[in-house]
Order: structure tokens, then sequence, then C-alpha cells
DNA sequence: ACCTGAACACCGTTCAAGT
DNA sequence: ACCTGAACACCGTTCAAGT
């Protein structure tokens, strides 16, 4: 099978530098997946191959491979280390509502300083050791709120929905192979549209036009959605209360 | 700059027949599009190539260009295509929380008829005609119920976080280029996890392993999220039921 | 253990013709 | 208007060596 040390456990940070006494390091994983995140932050997921990294790293592509694996799996450690920098606020005595608030914020933050690893990120199952710690104060938190174990499930999967699906949603991509001028059309499209057909959308275009899910021509990236996100957390809290209050 | 009838205004569907008499068509938009969905639904969006699409249509590569654009652009119109799948529940005089209930499921519904899309719709921002109707509904359902035009934004993202974003982040894809132990491996990881190190994570486990964000090793095509997605609803309307209340 | 070098089997996309 | 045919400039990945 060729055992290569693509998983953390051959993670042994061999610093051999090459010339000997220097400091400098020899290629390993960590630099890799720090530099794969570099240019996905300049240039975007699609422009990310390995080639491009390779030559980024002055080295020959088949020794990422050795490293890092194929293209899926540093894609998945880039991931991983984006999440890892997300900040935790501490659990202590904050009342639960108020801990979600603060760590909304600190997801939205780091999302969007790697706005176009959202996508991609989204579009994966997650299944990172490196998020246990985010997922345990999660936990512990809503347990401490009051909900019963086998709820917890359900509780998280709602919490998470909202507070990490909305940023991704917001953060999504946008149509990159299309005209130049696809965005002014299609704005152009959404002000005239038929009272006649679509009374309720053509009365309220002016307060959704560009700020609404299906209905923008630009990413959350360039047309921030924070008052909708604080929204999503509002009505997150308020139900999940909801919830606590008639189950006990 | 050489207009191509990529775009709808130029869906004339004409039905040229090559043999004259009989009623055979030939290739248009349309045909494309849907041999491009079904082959997505066989083998996945990334399986799916200009080239091996132009084989399945005995055609060659450069056709498709010509009627349906690139390849961006036309997983945009297979995208587009399947969110006109979507059944819309007659805006009647059902209750809003019950429409919303209903038209959930139907969203849910024709996202697993079309699980493997679900990562290219959830990525890219879907601003197309074609959905106009469903907004329309939504929005008037959401205005019908009570809330202000200068909170439809707020709310109308909201609800499609819940609706539509849950539903995607549930179908999101499995690694592909991972190993094929790499579940059996991670599971196992998850069930040993320590007490004394995520002591909430370790006690709640067995309800959560496999069936929460982040803590299972399956798209949700094979792990349904059935129960959290109903859970995800209830606690939309409960939020927005508390939003109503109290800005009235 | 770590990296080079070359090669394989593909891609998306364009351009010049055909009819 | 619609399609063929060939070509360009890339890809990810593997394999056999080197040190």
């Amino acid at each position: 099978m060729g055992r290569k040390p693509n998983q953390a456990n051959a993670v042994d940070a061999a610093r051999k530098s090459k010339n000997g006494t220097s400091g400098e390091k020899s290629l390993n994983r960590e630099l890799i997946v720090s530099a794969a995140l570099q240019f996905i932050d300049k240039f975007g997921e699609e422009a990310l191959t390995m080639r491009k990294l390779a030559e980024v790293l002055e080295v020959y592509p088949t020794t990422i491979y050795w490293h890092a694996g194929n293209r899926a799996q540093l894609l998945a450690a880039v991931c991983e280390r984006v999440f890892a920098e997300i900040e935790l606020p501490p659990v202590d005595d904050t009342p639960w509502d108020e801990w979600l608030r603060v760590l909304a914020q600190s997801v939205r933050r780091t999302m969007r300083a790697h706005r176009n690893l959202a996508p991609t990120v989204s579009s994966q199952i997650q299944v990172t050791v490196g998020s246990f710690p985010l997922i345990e104060a999660i936990l512990d938190v809503l347990s401490s709120a009051g909900f019963p174990d086998s709820d917890l499930p359900f509780v998280y999967n709602t919490v998470c929905n909202s507070i990490f699906g909305f940023v991704w949603v917001e953060l999504n991509a946008e149509p990159s192979g299309a005209d130049p001028d696809w965005a002014e059309t299609f704005q152009q499209r959404l002000l005239s549209v038929e009272p006649a057909d679509y009374p309720v959308l053509a009365r309220a275009m002016p307060h959704l036009a560009g700020k609404t899910l299906m209905l923008r021509w630009q990413s959350g990236d360039r047309q921030p959605l924070g008052d909708s996100y604080r929204y999503v957390v509002d009505v997150l809290i308020a139900g999940l209360k909801e919830k606590l209050a008639t189950s006990a």
C-alpha cells in the first residue's frame, strides 16, 4: 500500500535543514497547507493547481503529493486549518444565547478572512479532529442551557446551520465564466419585474435587490449581509428558547 | 461580440428535423441541459466533462459550446432546471407556518432527487428568472403573515437559510479522493474520544456520531437528517412568531 | 526520507472550416 | 444556423529513479 505521511500520524515536523547549521526548514506539510491557503485567498480555489502551487514553493509537483496527498486531501487540510482559526469565546458564565451570538460573529469574521474558501468548505463534509474543541464548546453550552442529550443532535445541527450555513451561503461564489456585463443585465431585469406577474416581489424589490439570496449579483464578500445574519441568529435563539420552554 | 444563443432569449426551440418529415428534433439547449442533469444524477458533477457529455449526445464537444456555452454556464442552466422542478404549494388560505413546512418538504424532496447537484447549487449564487415564482410565493406568504416590507429581506434570507441551506449542507459531498477505509477510521476515532478531553462530546457521542454536521462520515444522501430538518423548521417558525409578536 | 524528471491520460476551450 | 475536425494550453496523477 506504500504508506505515505499524508495523515497527522506522520507529521513529525522534521526540520532537517538542508544546509546543516541554519534554521532553514525543508518543506513540510504545514508549509504546503499554508501556501495553498494563501494562494486560494489571493486567486480562488479554482485557480489553485498542483503545478502552480509547486511553482510557488519552488519544487516539483510530485513533492506536494508526497507531503500532502492529492488535491482533495490538500483542500481538506486547508479547510481544517481555517476551522482551527476560529476564535472560540470562553465557556464561562456567559448566558448561552449571548455566547452563541459571540461565536456567530467570530465564525463570520474568520470565514470572511478566507472568503474564497467558503464554497469549498461548505460543499464538503468536514470531519476533522481539529474542530473537536469547537464542537465540544457548542455542545457544552447547549447542554448547560438545558437541552437533553437526546435532543442535542437536532439542536446542534440547527445551530450549525444558522451560524455556519448562513455565512457559507452569504459567501458563495459569483458566476465566473459568464459575460462581464452579466451583473448589470440581471440587475436591470430585477428592477423591471412586472407588478402584474409578481406583485409582492415588484413592490418590495427596492428592499430586496442585491441583498437577498437568489436576487443578488454579488457575493456577500462585496455585498455583506450582516443585518440578515443578525436576524438569523435572533430567530435561532428565539426559536430555541421556545423549544426549551415547551419541553420543560 | 458574436451573439450566441446561450441565453433564454434565443431558446426558440428550433425543431428543424434533419431528415425532413420525421418528428426527430435536432440537438438544442434543452436537450443538452437534460442530458447534463441526467449525467450528474448518475455520476456526479465532477465526472461531467464536456467531452463525455458530447459522447453521450453523439456529437462533437464544440457543439455543446455553441448551444449551451461553457461548462460554468451549462451548470448554471442545470441548476435552474432543478429549481424549476420544486413543487410550489398553492398560496391559498393555508396558515403561513403550515405553508412553510410544506414548502420545506417539497424543497428537500426535489434536492434529494438530484443530490449530486447539491454542492454545485449551494456554492453558486443562483440568480435565475426561473425561480421568480418560487420567490414571489415565499414573499407573498411572509408579507401576508404580517412582516413589513422593510423586514422582508431579513425574514426571507432567514427562511431560505433554514429551508434551502440545511438541505444543501445535509447533502454536501463525501470526500472523494480519500482512502476507502477513511469512513471506518474516522468513525473509530469518534467513538474513542477521551471523556477527559471532551466530556460532553464523549457523553453524547452515541446520539451524535454519524448524524450531525462535522461528526459524520456519510452524506445526507445515505444518512438522512430528516429529524434535524424538522427541528430546524420548527425553530425557524417559533423564532419568526416571536419576531411577529414583538414587532407588532 | 525526500525530491527529481518524465510520462500518461486526460481536461476546457478556441479557431478555422465545412454545409 | 449548426456542426465537424484539429489543435492549444493546460490539468491531476503515477512511476521510476535518484540521493
